[in-house]
DNA sequence: AATGAATGAGACTTCATTCAT
DNA sequence: TATGAATGAAGTCTCATTCAT
């Protein structure tokens, strides 16, 4: 479909490697729509694999568990969001600018990932009873707090923001803020109406950050 | 069926309808109890049933399926708050009082009803992924908005809140801020401290709802 | 079809209690007789349950695993074993009358018990990598040394036995005898043939013991 | 299929069928160790082919089931005990003393050949219940018999033995009282105390054999 | 009313076996 | 030759649910 196969091997075949690496990534993704649709506990490994296109086998060959699949899907939503987070993000750019482009990525993910959305909240819950998921939360709630901290600060250094402002606890406040926000999109998307959210939000930071 | 109560007994027997309530109210409580430990998905109905005190087939006989269980637990939950806050609430005291009376109730229960915290956002999540207790959600989502629309509009009237402000999207903000704080806090209780973020919150509150 | 039953109560009602009791006995029971067919490894508690009368998810829910069956097993072939021990044996007769009852009982339930024999030495076998089986195993070693030496001393006592033998060497000594030609037995019955190897045995220990 | 054998290859490679017969022997190796360590039907193909250094596809790419695979672990046993058994007994001593050399032999290998001697009596079990085994068992037993009764018969030519004793019988019973007492030390080493009843096993033959 | 015996569906997991590389 | 990817059957175990007592 996109480059030429080397010459007198016209399709070439995958190796071992690629295939036990492609099944397995298919297999997650599978676990992740899977999880978007059912939550946590109502699909089961067989779902996953035949979902994946292999068989019902197939999972529990790979991923050992079904809490270990967990986990890899919690890990996965969570580089999803960081890689996100900081592809929006440009240091480079001023702290509230950066802090907008934060608070953006989450609420334009509803439009655009609203599956990812769904299983991160879903593996955030998830995370109050089970320990492997805690973990990959717990990583996931420390990046971002990085991240919007980070902003925060660049905001106070170039002089955005004043200097007298509670760095932590607005960082944990913002985030509350979006998740929640978008906690209660996914319950009811039509009741919830996401631009004025986000104008009410970000008429907030300005307001309370002016110096 | 058979004996005529007995009028003389100086310490009626209670009724059968009564015990019957009784052994509800317990297997609720015990099923809260077991939802706050282990999570919708992981406890049975057996468990229920002797954590109450009773045989293990009880709450299948009094509540009919797990489902059904389920939902009594999400609406006992919903009533627990929804009682919780406009116990709290008075309407006759001015607006941003009242705000700032609810805020506290949600984030006082941290310290004092950390089950039922744990219970409602568990419930919460649950509603993503399964019908029945969005019901009882979408429900708690109308009466919090409607605590929280109309104390800011007693501000308005008081002229404590400036007129121009979006009550809607204030009134999701400030449900979306503190149930993040709470998820947050719920989590990891020992990096989330309470006290400050209480503090911005409503420092926030009085900057821009200011006329 | 046997005894009348009580007046007024033509067919009794078994009680929960006898119910349970009487599956699990028939479950019991029909796991020995696998035992004996199949082996410790090739039966299933679905067979289990099946082969009892009931359902194929009985056994686990009684026993709740399937070592835990097998170690019931192990007991049930213990107790089988001590007591058919015992009841063969009078320590009012003297030592070596009693010695060769219990050789008899060993070698006599070849003809009629040949499944129970074949479960205890799959049994004795399956403790060599099973713990669980070890420790009824260890019990019934110990129970039966016991019987032995007790009889040899008796024998001592009474002037059958010379007094310089070894006893506990001698109480090994004629159990593993007896375990060797029983397990030759069950492997290939058609060439062991029992009389004459009890009368050799049995002369041995006369020849030996005799003052 | 492609190149010619390197003619002037000072060290030449090894064939294709060395390679093989090397890797067969090194998983039929490890298939004992772990038939010793976890029985007959805990262990899998693919530890003994990780156990032996390779894949862990090559044990059934080689021996084709795990079936097959058993019967060769049992048909090694046979011969291990087998010569064993012939390289201790000379023919041209004289009976008894080589009798008492054969079980010296199996006694001996509770100190040398535990892992051998725990193999040989799971295989042993294993007979009465998978068909398989029991031809190799057979086989032993024959073996074992033949090797014990022609002692036995050269004990009685050249006058050691007396010649009224039923040698079959006896050879059975030399078998049992050997293989039970190592059974009984197997699953107790601590607890059974070979010198001793060594002794009394071999003053048992002497003294019945006298002529 | 209340117990708990019994069922049976279904989940997880293991593993012998087949097959592509 | 040798690896290991992939399958699919089967076993263990759990548990909501039904039903006898």
């Amino acid at each position: 479909m996109t480059a030429v196969a080397p010459v007198a091997s016209p399709r070439r075949r995958r190796t071992q490697a690629e295939r036990r690496e492609e099944a397995e990534r298919l297999i997650l993704d599978a676990a992740v729509r899977l999880v978007a649709e059912k939550g946590l506990d109502e699909f089961t490994l067989a779902d996953a694999g035949e979902a994946a296109g292999y068989s019902r086998g197939l999972p529990a060959h790979y991923f050992g568990s079904k809490a270990d699949l967990l986990s890899a899907v919690a890990d996965h939503i969570r580089e999803w969001f960081s890689t996100g987070l900081r592809t929006r993000v440009d240091r480079r750019r001023r702290g509230l600018a950066n802090l907008i482009a934060g608070i953006d990525f989450y609420i334009d993910a509803c439009g655009t990932d609203r599956t990812m959305l769904l299983v991160l909240h879903t593996v955030l819950a998830g995370a109050l009873h089970k320990p492997p998921l805690a973990q990959a939360i717990a990583r996931l709630n420390r990046e971002s707090a990085e991240e919007i901290e980070s902003a925060i600060r660049a905001g106070i250094a170039n002089g955005e923001i004043r200097r007298n402002i509670d760095v932590r606890a607005w960082s944990v406040l913002i985030l509350s803020s979006v998740r929640g926000i978008v906690a209660q999109w996914l319950v009811d998307p039509d009741h919830v109406d996401l631009p004025p959210l986000r104008a009410s939000l970000i008429a907030v930071l300005k307001r309370n950050f002016a110096p």
